[in-house]
DNA sequence: AAGTGGTCTAGACCACTAT
DNA sequence: TAGTGGTCTAGACCACTTA
């Protein structure tokens, strides 16, 4: 019983600390379950909802997860891949035939990939990324990524239409190399990718169909893929569960 | 008044999708307040835990955040800073005094920083990724880098202590070209540096130094410097505020 | 059926900010 | 002083899980 209700500390915040602690000493284990709110309420002599606010702090922190009818569990650490970036290498492209199968083969889940394709103008962002006017037909490709049933990656891809008119890439299967290989094959020569990593909390709909829980913010991924004289050909926006995902980046010192 | 009481949906939930909508169709503006917890129980019709809860879930999104005694207040969008890790160049390193006093110089904002040094045995993570036997003492340096006084980066460096002993790198200031210059003039050259980048929710300690509102998470960005024999040097864990900074990384295709 | 967390009410008192 | 959000109580009823 560490709680003094006239430090001045709200009482949730010292209960959350509490249980906080007891979970990173160990005393509650990765996937134990914790005691229930009634327990909690008696142990800590409060009211239930002083109780829910203590562990809604440590939800919030992603430290433990409910489960509505079982109980409230400490989270136990994922594991995670690692996304290395150098994958996107020309001699990868021609071997896999995306990157995303490339990393299925290398984490041994069953791949699935649902997309979307549509054309639309370019909105402010998009152009500005992309060095066109504003208006200008881009050719859209919205995908979502599954593993083994679970979506664990949504990406949506932009290109100014006159790159894809007449390929596969405005086909749902754009074939072996992706659209980066029909591209190529295109003639274009691509420049080093950037890419742009941002992190925050989802949206609802990406909490959803990523099926988040609490205190998980997503990886958002701008990556821009240009060819040799400069040219935007490509604006990919990924976003990843950072519970799921970690990027890997190689960094040249020259 | 959009409330379906019986729909299945929780009221605080729709309640919440409400303002959400609210606010990106720019009814309330950035930096708007909303109305008072009273107002809302009073156009919602409900009672005020209710109302707690949405704006919690908001909160809990980075949505909006609020201010004991004034309000509740649309985030803002903040202005983010590029951290282009290309500026890890070894002529960046030569003409800065380190990475982050280069970024202040673009950034325009006084930069200040307080360093901690320590030795203590390699624990399992530090060994595994220098390559080193677990309890080899390595030189830790624990830095608070601040913009204008404000925390906004911290970063643990940790470095197998044979390649600090008589060197300024076990001192408070390391002179021109930070750690890295040091190496270098102990005869040391670099192979590509590696980068891990997660992000998480920040841990209380974290959020209060870093002075994070409710709904940001962190960058934690590792990185791992070797030698061209594919020694490891250093082993630097850095933790940004998500909403406050961005990473740009280049990515080579051949 | 029993136990769990999820939602919601109707208050109370407090701390902070503004005027 | 008035208005704001922050904390906390003591219940009620519901939905979900497990046995």
């Amino acid at each position: 019983m560490v709680i003094d209700k006239r430090s001045g500390v709200p009482v949730y915040r010292q209960i959350a600390a509490d249980i906080r602690e007891r979970i990173t000493s160990g005393e509650y284990a990765p996937g134990a379950q914790l005691p229930s709110e009634q327990d909690l309420t008696a142990t800590y002599d409060v009211s239930r909802p002083t109780i829910r606010d203590a562990v809604g702090l440590l939800r919030a922190e992603g430290v433990v997860y409910s489960q509505h009818g079982r109980g409230v569990f400490v989270t136990p650490p994922r594991k995670v891949q690692r996304l290395s970036r150098s994958r996107l290498s020309k001699a990868a492209r021609q071997e896999n035939k995306g990157a995303f199968l490339g990393d299925a083969a290398a984490g041994g889940f069953t791949p699935s990939t649902t997309v979307k394709i549509r054309f639309e103008p370019a909105d402010e962002r998009t152009a500005e990324l992309l060095g066109i006017q504003p208006g200008t037909e881009v050719t859209v490709r919205d995908r979502v990524m599954r593993a083994d049933g679970l979506a664990v990656q949504l990406a949506v891809s932009r290109l100014p239409r006159e790159f894809t008119r007449g390929t596969p890439i405005e086909e749902t299967n754009t074939g072996p190399g992706g659209a980066y290989g029909r591209l190529e094959e295109a003639g274009q020569e691509f420049a080093p990718f950037e890419e742009i990593v941002r992190a925050r909390m989802p949206s609802p709909e990406e909490a959803s169909t990523l099926q988040l829980a609490e205190g998980v913010p997503v990886l958002h991924v701008t990556r821009i893929a240009r060819n040799t004289n400069g040219v935007a050909l490509e604006v990919n926006d990924m976003i990843l569960a950072a519970d799921r995902y970690e990027l890997g980046y190689e960094i040249r010192t020259d």
